[in-house]
RNA sequence: CGGGGCGUGGCGCAGCCUGGUAGCGCACCUGCUUUGGGAGCAGGGGGCCGGAGGUUCGAAUCCUCUCGCCCCGACCA
């Protein structure tokens, strides 16, 4: 057991917590609500930026940079995105010593100050589709907030592209989630339901949220980044309009889509165990750890360059890092290097070297095996790959064992009350039964699958006619 | 905003009820011995007890006010 670590068992969210912070990925703030994410946890964001960043130019999206601030005017014009998002916004009203004539609100999302530019800039077909992205920070007053889960400023990308017709935004839209369920499952190893939201979950302004949905271990739904399809909405409010190709003025078809810094949160919850964190391979910003092992000076002088050797040998073909203080003894090493989630071990000792060999441990079951030292460069990132599928084997076996199909209302309840997790059921399309579920049991429909199965039921709360299942589950 | 808890060396806590000027563990520094799953011994440095006011000869401790943080709920990526 991991000194200082609430186990998981004992008490969930203290465990969380407690691995963030000892872990070091952040620290709380002076400032309410507001994290410090530290470089253990900024190097994983890194990896995580770079590799959707990669995606995203890859389909043809490209970086930009918008203000943190928005005329608080800007934000009132469209309708419904000004109900969802005004009661959490952070708002300037002082500048320069002198009371603003326009307040300014400090961005919860960029729709309005983005849109109000892109009014701008399109003016034809020919200037469709425009695919933009950026990576920011946004600010939104939560009520309550939690490590990386829920932070009053948390660090994002949101893109914002427009369209000519409907369905290339819809496409768009598809396209993202994709990329997104791709990145989660391909490289966090969290993998994740994808659909539809309903109309009490999209996005405020929104005409559809498509979103992907993780489990965590206390088998609660972890939203892990939404797509939407605007519509017109945001642009008959921002005048983004265009010339069509047969010479009429209509407005443009937009789409919106984030992931955030919640991810981390995501991997420590979804991969996590009482040791500590455990890194997916792919994103980890250390994927091995090399200890050495000495019981005296000559040993120390035998190991210590076999170690720099085998660390030169895996350059380029795996991040390595080597831990040679001596203040530290190997034990110790082994606990706080479990407890930073380093995928993979290698421990360099007398034995070891007397073999030509060095010791490997994984960091999800602890197995070891022994490399012979000519063979490191071709085995080690096969033992990496070999953990990034286990891991992801395991989250997915975990989900399944937490997913089920219900009829009956009353095992929809106490199942929810007792073994929570994605629970199947058919619902009417009524908001009034949805929010009764939620009354109920405190769980909401988390997706409205892609694929129409085809069966047909009746709604789990009134029984009217549903045409197919949705996914229930108590969300984060 | 409602409920609960907590502010005492860097971290975690005890002391508070029954006032007498601060203690423990970890961490840190020095030295020696150690080092294959969180080493041992010896020595050492560091806090005026969240803030303000009051009671008292005397306040970390009692009283009043205040600030902040964490956890649980309603709002939410």
């Amino acid at each position: 057991m991991s000194k200082g670590i609430t186990k998981r068992s004992d008490d969930y969210s203290r465990w969380y917590t407690d691995l963030v912070l000892r872990s070091e990925l952040a620290d709380y703030s002076p400032v309410k609500g507001c994290m410090v994410i530290r470089p253990n946890g900024y190097a994983l964001w890194e990896n995580m930026q770079k590799e959707l960043d990669g995606m995203l130019k890859a389909t043809g999206h490209q970086n930009a940079y918008f203000p943190l601030f928005i005329p608080e005017s800007f934000l009132h014009r469209e309708k419904e995105h000004v109900k969802g998002f005004a009661p959490e916004c952070a708002v300037v009203t002082y500048g320069g010593g002198k009371e603003l004539e326009e307040k300014l609100v400090v961005r919860p999302t960029s729709e309005t100050i983005i849109y109000s530019m892109y009014s701008k800039w399109i003016q034809s077909y020919r200037d469709l589709p425009l695919l933009l992205n950026q990576w920011a920070n946004v600010v939104r007053w939560e009520k309550r907030t939690r490590l990386f889960l829920r932070t009053t400023e948390f660090l994002w990308q949101e893109g914002h592209t427009v369209h000519e017709t409907e369905q290339e935004a819809e496409e768009e839209v598809l396209r993202i989630l994709e990329i997104y369920r791709t990145f989660l499952e391909d490289y966090l190893a969290i993998p994740v339901l994808t659909g539809r939201k309903s109309e009490a979950e999209k996005f405020a302004g929104a005409l559809r949220t498509y979103s992907i949905e993780a489990l965590t271990q206390d088998r609660r739904a972890l939203q892990a980044g939404t797509s939407h399809n605007l519509g017109q909405n945001f642009a008959k409010a921002f005048n983004v309009n265009f010339q069509n190709r047969k010479g009429e003025m209509e407005f443009a078809w937009q789409t919106s889509w984030g992931v955030s810094t919640r991810l981390i949160g995501g991997v420590v919850m979804v991969h996590g165990d009482d040791q500590g964190l455990i890194l997916p391979p792919r994103i980890a910003p250390t994927q091995v750890i090399l200890i050495p092992i000495w019981k005296n000076d000559e040993e120390m002088r035998e190991i210590l360059p076999m170690l720099a050797s085998i660390q030169a040998d895996l350059k380029g073909v795996a991040r390595v890092a080597s831990d040679t203080r001596e203040e530290y003894s190997p034990g110790w090493k082994f606990n706080n290097w479990e407890l930073r989630g380093v995928p993979l071990r290698i421990e360099l000792g007398p034995r070891d070297a007397a073999k030509k060999s060095v010791m490997a441990v994984s960091r999800l079951d602890r197995k070891k095996c022994v490399i012979p030292q000519g063979e490191i460069r071709s085995r080690i990132p096969v033992l990496l790959e070999e953990i990034q599928k286990n891991l992801y084997d395991r989250a997915l076996a975990f989900r399944e064992e937490n997913s089920s199909e219900v009829d009956d209302y009353e095992t929809f309840r106490s199942l929810m009350a007792e073994q929570p997790g994605f629970v199947n059921a058919f619902w009417c399309g009524q908001a009034s039964c949805e929010s009764k579920v939620k009354e109920d049991t405190k769980a909401t429909i988390r997706v409205i699958p892609m694929k129409e199965t085809g069966e047909k039921g009746a709604c789990i709360l009134c029984g009217n006619r549903s045409e197919g299942r949705v996914t229930f589950a108590k969300a984060y």
